[in-house]
DNA sequence: CTCTTATATAGATGACTATCTATATGAGGT
DNA sequence: ACCTCATATAGATAGTCATCTATATAAGAG
C-alpha cells in the first residue's frame, strides 16, 4: 500500500460518521436503508458517506435489484493495518525499545 | 481511544505531506530545519502541518533554545493501530474466517 | 402504465483547510 | 544594543467538504 493509498483512506475516515459506518459494517453487510437508521443523517448524506467510503477501497458495494449492500473490505482494512503497524514497529526498532518485549505486547492485538 | 479520537488522527493523517513528515520521524527525533529540507514547502506551511501533528497527539515537541525537535509519541501511533487491528480481527471473527488462521498471519506484523 | 420504495445525483451553502506572504517572537552571538 | 537564525502567528485566498433540499433513476408491485 502507497503513500497516497493512505492518505486516501485517513481522508475517508477523518468524519466520525464515517468511522461510525465503519464500526457498524464490522458485524456484516448491511444495507443503506439499514445503516440510514442508525444515523441521524439524510439519506443523499448517507449516500455520499458510503461513495467516499468506497471510494478509497475500505468499503464494497453489492447491488441487489433496489438495494445497495455495504460491507467492509478486509483486504483494504488489513493493508491500512499493515502500513500503520510497520510505522509503528519501525519507531520501536529504531530507539531503544530497552524493555525487551517485542510489538505483539505493546499493541495487545495479534495482528 | 475513543471515536472522535480516531477521526481526529485521521485527520491530520489525510494530508500526504503529514505522511510523509511521519514516516520521516520513524527513525527518531528530527528539527523543523531538518523536515524543512525534506519537504517542498514553506516554513510556515510546515509549522502548520508539525502543529496539526501534535494537536492530534501523533507527534511530540521538545523545545531546546531556538530549536523544535520534534518525534512520534509511541502511544497514540500504537493506540491508533490497536484501534485499526480491533476493527480488522471483528471483521474476521464476525464472518467465517473458515481458512483457521488467526489474524497474525492475515497482516503480516506481530503488531 | 402507475405507484411506491431504495438509492443516486445536482446544485447550493456555510464551514473548514492548505498554502502563501508578511510579520512577530525569542534565543544566541558579537 | 544589534544582528542573525529558528520558529510561530496573522491574515488572505483558493480550493475542498459535509450537509441540506429538490429531483432523477431504477426496480418491483398491483
Amino acid at each position: 500500500m502507497k503513500e497516497a493509498d493512505v492518505a486516501l483512506i485517513c481522508k475517508a475516515l477523518s468524519d466520525s460518521n464515517r468511522i461510525k459506518v465503519i464500526n457498524a459494517l464490522c458485524g456484516g453487510e448491511k444495507c443503506a436503508c439499514e445503516l440510514l437508521e442508525e444515523f441521524e443523517i439524510t439519506q443523499p448524506t448517507l449516500s455520499h458517506h458510503m461513495k467516499v467510503l468506497c471510494g478509497c477501497g475500505l468499503v464494497k458495494v453489492r447491488r441487489k435489484g433496489k438495494w445497495a449492500h455495504y460491507s467492509l473490505d478486509r483486504e483494504t482494512l488489513l493493508g491500512f493495518c499493515r502500513y500503520m503497524n510497520h510505522l509503528a514497529c519501525k519507531t520501536l526498532e529504531e530507539r531503544g525499545n530497552g524493555d525487551g518485549v517485542g510489538c505483539d505486547s505493546k499493541t495487545g492485538f495479534g495482528v
